[in-house]
DNA sequence: GTGGTCTAGACCACA
DNA sequence: GTGGTCTAGACCACA
């Protein structure tokens, strides 16, 4: 389900944070649906229990998913979902505009960058 | 010259490094010009020498400044830091949008979002 | 494991930096396996613990090595290390036989050299 | 006669013995004639008179130049200079031609790197 | 004066 | 356990 990339230097919770952010936002994961158990998974990525913990705490926290006592984890709703999804990367992405005007970079030539994205990635589908 | 935000979870140093990329990257500190020494800028931020001595590493590495031995540390030159400028840009974009993509952003708001960026920035000049 | 040389001028992080880029270039630290914990390599070679971080600091720059937080530092792979191993000795080459041009050795003179190099070595094997 | 690089790493000092060891070793400098003085270079150079004052002992030290008390510095002997270029020059060559061999670099790729310096430098005359 | 290296030792995040 | 950041302060090379 999952695949960690280890020469990747951010955190593994952080890691397992944005591949679960990615899997709910796009719908892969169904609004409702149970997540894996923290210690399957954990075995499954061959993690450390606390790391999968911690990073459904911050999945938590950021409103992606719900937990219910004794049960588990739970996808949350679809509204929400795009909700918090939008605001965030919204932000993000602000910030960063932001920089590259300070930088002194061109609004065409973001434009350029955003639209070369989406083509080569509509190439490889 | 430079504030640093204690509330920021990013270590020192590497705001430093942020900083003065900014300044350098427009222009601020302009090229060749002596950047402040080590001691004296630790001094004013109350900070650690080695805090700011691995700060001016990373901006040495990344091509901003130069040192000279036992004369300090050099604005580098407009080529060199408009380049540098832009690739690093261009891949923080690049990756950001690509993620954008993953989380189902569409193209058109992603450059809806640039456009109002550039035009609010543009009301306050 | 590494026996540094305090004759040498160099710094000590330098040292440790081309011992371990040596093991490493050479198979004897096979892609993949750890590198020892940063704090038992300092208190083996009675060094401090920053020292060792520097050193392994630049490692990972050169691509000889990277972190996994939390758990360590490792190898990087086969093929990364063959190309960052060839670069940099290609550079280095290229500069010490340009410096030979510029004092007059000819060429003929600078292969002689190299060819007893690999006899002589060849001879011990 | 001397140009610096001021974003060469190495001390002042050192680039200043690099360049006089090539033109006093390619001849551009004749054995035997004078130096210029170190006032008169400091001040060509804009650098601190300490600063050449330890080139001229570094040359000095390596056999490059002699003084004579009262008069200023001269170039040696065409045959002292011939003689410590090759050694100097071939202890280098075959440290880093030991390290190829350390490193699984090949005999022939060697000096195809070699051929290849001479090649283009060839062109270029 | 300048930066560069190093020690001793603390404290934090992550697994 | 692991590495990463930081302080306080020493000592060195270079200009």
């Amino acid at each position: 389900m999952i695949i960690l990339d280890y020469q990747d230097r951010r955190p593994i919770y952080e890691q397992v944070v944005e591949k679960f952010r990615i899997l709910i936002a796009n719908g892969a994961l169904s609004p409702g649906s149970q997540m894996p158990s923290v210690r399957q998974l954990a075995m499954e990525l061959s993690v450390n229990p606390n790391t999968i913990q911690r990073a459904y705490m911050e999945l938590e926290q950021q409103g992606y998913i719900y937990p219910i006592k004794g049960r588990g984890n739970f996808v949350a709703d679809r509204k929400d979902i795009r909700r918090i999804t939008r605001i965030a990367y919204y932000q993000e992405l602000t910030k960063l505009v932001t920089q590259g005007r300070e930088l002194g970079v061109e609004e065409s030539e973001i434009v350029n960058i955003i639209r070369n994205c989406y083509r080569e990635a509509g190439e490889h589908d």
